[in-house]
DNA sequence: TTATTATTGTTATAATATAACATTTTATAA
DNA sequence: TTATAAAATGTTATATTATAACAATAATAA
């Protein structure tokens, strides 16, 4: 499959592969730190980038934490709207990639008749592990 | 219906009783410029006042805007999960009342296997009103 | 080519949120 | 009721997250 890494600018790629390689989250001041050897010097640049990566669905944020994560679903066509999983105490988090809730969610009307463009839903809990211990 | 608002301290009522006579969300140093008259003079005393409407399910925090809405669940069982339609051209936000809505996700377990505590739901979009125009 | 759009670089500053510490009030139980 | 624990308050300082404003450069389309 293509990637769509070559359509993104100097900045923006050095941005999305340390997000992409990273097992977590990460936070932008985190990010900026970790790419000054990169030439990247100002929050401004990071921000940037994020805010690009975001609208092409490349990466989303994760609004609780103010963190960002590389999108782990292929399907452009969602890549809008996401969903996590967040496990509240080892802080896990990966994302929901399920067909079914991405229909539900984003047909659903409720009570208010409003055209769903996307939506962004976290969900809080204990993971597997956390259970068990 | 007994309001629990009696049981509340007197910067957490002040704070609560601001955010729900307004019909939108507020910010955290909008509360506290509206309430300097009562006597909160500083930003931690709004904060520790949101934390705990939050926890006992008074109020929601909007994690895309940094804003705090009071919550319109009567029903306490739901309290901490929420779910809210944010129109993206007029900026309103209404909190969704769907009880099917609410089972559905609750109950969610997709492929991670996580017990859900609770979830936070943003749909963003277009409101009625803003796709006549 | 030339105009337009996207991206970059840079400094300063705005907006959001918590740390740390001292004190006071309220609730609980001995 | 009195001691003691728990919750809430007050205050100063500071950490964290994010954008404004302006100048320059690179990429793209007309």
């Amino acid at each position: 499959m293509k990637q769509k890494n070559e359509l993104l600018s100097k900045n923006q790629q050095v941005v999305f592969e340390l997000i992409e390689k990273a097992n977590e989250p990460l936070k932008a001041y985190s990010i900026l730190s970790n790419v000054q050897k990169k030439g990247i010097k100002a929050p401004l640049q990071v921000y940037r980038a994020l805010n690009k990566l975001m609208e092409i669905g490349k990466i989303h944020k994760i609004e609780s934490k103010n963190a960002f994560v590389a999108c782990t679903n292929n399907s452009c066509k969602i890549s809008k709207a996401s969903a996590f999983y967040i496990c509240e105490t080892c802080e896990d988090i990966s994302e929901v990639n399920d067909s079914k809730l991405t229909k539900y969610l984003s047909s659903f009307k409720g009570n208010n008749d409003m055209k769903v463009n996307k939506y962004n839903l976290e969900f809080f809990g204990l993971c597997k592990n956390c259970r068990v211990r």
